[in-house]
DNA sequence: TATTAAATTGAAATTTTATTTCATAAGTGG
DNA sequence: CCACTTATGAAATAAAATTTCAATTTAATA
């Protein structure tokens, strides 16, 4: 498990550096971002070594030249932590847990977007657009994805339906006119309730959307379209669906971010007049709640 | 509007440039990645001109050596495009909005990160251990949050409940035994429902944490426990929401992933189980949904 | 503990790279 | 077409990185 960030590369050899060596290790794990702007003969003063013991830190690292390690960390300074998917052991610092969190969060969304290729996603907003409405179906952690989807939609005025009760579900596919439009979501693309609700509206000769994770699924292959999140590996099992639900928002929102753009003016005055509809409604109950709140009303000064 | 991007800055100034400075100019815009790897004179041979125009064209750009300019290139090579909250326009080219999507996202996560202080944190971690179960609420957007929260806790065995009908809630919440955790999600923090709730529970002597944006605000105040998440600028406005449902999410994460490490042996275990359960039950209905299907089978072939 | 081999270290020499200088060439406006 | 400005690269210089090597420390062995 070589990870190429200089800071954990340092800090996984740092018992078989020498006296000085780890001198300079010191500095290049504390201040990473001074020794930045340093050269090798300032490092060395700094450090209380001299400049060879610079140069030989950083072949002992791995890094063929000092210059090298320099824009080594410069790439790392703003970069999160990528790891491929690392998971998160019981022996990590809270200064860890947080890079990796990050650093998964970020790459399974710099993935999933690099994988929606233009075409795809040109077709998506066709097939929206052209909906008199959508449903959107997800179970678990992928209707948060499917609810997500409706909210974002229907605050520009694209009405879409989160229906999580099957059955109810499935009477309104059942009746639904034409071009209306289905979005399964599903991240292993093999859940049977969402399958049997994309049957249904292919049956009913509605269009569908697919959304699941990457790779060959029976979901992706049914549906109309197929848009695909990156698929995380092992660490997966482990982190409770985290990094899959990231992609899948991303996704969500590239998808919105897109459609809005392509009526940008109407859509842009439909998001402001319910932003403000909303605040209006908020003055309104805010007054009628206080007379609950009184009842119950605390102490302002916390413990 | 300046960005500090090398990409940005030499766009901006490259009518200005002379002929040789331009003939740098493109390999440093196309190829930053091979101009990373050069020398001076390398980049002055590939580019047909001289060393000493490689150097009056980092001044040019207003960069003062070399050396810099490679260290620049190196710092933006990985990291997402980050220029504060930066709004999406409607001449913005497919790739400029992912990248614009994939640097607000990234931003306001790791701005999040950064404002959840340890101790914060600990404490948190201990209202839920303490807690025989909790009640998470939010409404709209923050729905979507505590539904998450809801989903995650209960996989590894901490109930969790997240109610939507306040008036159910009420009665809950009334009658809910002592440690009982009172979690409300709320964006700007004066959301009425959550702030009467939050009220409820204090005056039942439960346990509440508050989730909002960054800043004062009164479910902050009121609650035994605040976590904030960044607070977006206007952008918010147009792209809906995005960024600030990121950041909770991320927060989310580090919650419930430091949580689990508390105890690290028999959460995993719990995931490990309901991965499992979930697994067989998606076996047998699998079986069970093919009748239903069979019904409303489509052809393979997609149109 | 004395002795020797191995490893570590920094000063100085060397090499590589960056930068400046300056003479020449290419434009530009009159 | 001339005077003058600007642009350019060759060569000189400066700065930085790297290597060499002798001195020194450390470790190992008798």
């Amino acid at each position: 498990m070589k990870s190429k960030h200089v800071h954990y590369r340092v800090k996984s050899i740092y018992d078989d550096l020498t006296r000085s060596e780890r001198k300079i290790a010191q500095l290049v794990l504390n201040e990473p971002e001074k020794v930045i702007k340093m050269t090798a003969s300032e490092l060395a003063k700094a450090s209380d070594t001299s400049p060879a013991s610079v140069i030989r830190f950083c072949k002992s690292i791995g890094i063929p030249s000092f210059p090298d390690l320099k824009l080594q960390l410069s790439a790392e300074k703003d970069a999160p932590v990528v790891q491929q998917y690392t998971d998160i052991s019981p022996d990590e610092s809270p200064e860890d847990i947080k890079n990796k969190l990050l650093g998964n969060a970020y790459q399974a969304m710099k993935e999933t977007i690099q994988l929606v290729d233009d075409e795809t996603l040109t077709s998506a907003i066709q097939l929206i657009s052209a909906a008199p409405f959508i449903y959107v179906y997800g179970i678990g952690s992928s209707y948060l994805v499917a609810e997500n989807i409706a909210q974002k939609f229907n605050r520009i005025g694209k009405v879409c339906i989160c229906q999580p009760d099957v059955h109810l579900l499935i009477a309104s596919l059942t009746s639904a006119p034409e071009r209306t439009l289905f979005i399964g979501v599903s991240n292993s693309g093999e859940t049977s309730e969402v399958l049997a609700l994309n049957d249904l509206a292919k049956s009913r000769h509605l269009h569908t959307i697919s959304i699941t994770q990457f790779g060959a699924n029976s979901l992706s292959k049914q549906a109309d379209l197929s848009l695909q999140t990156v698929k995380s590996k092992e660490a997966e099992l482990r982190s409770a669906a985290t990094s899959s639900l990231t992609a899948q928002f991303i996704l969500t929102d590239l998808l919105f971010h897109t459609y809005v753009l392509k009526n940008y003016d109407e859509n842009m005055a439909s998001i402001r007049t319910s932003r403000e509809s909303v605040d209006q409604y908020k003055q309104q109950t805010t007054k009628k709640n206080s007379k609950f709140r009184q009842k119950y009303k605390t102490n302002k000064n916390k413990a």
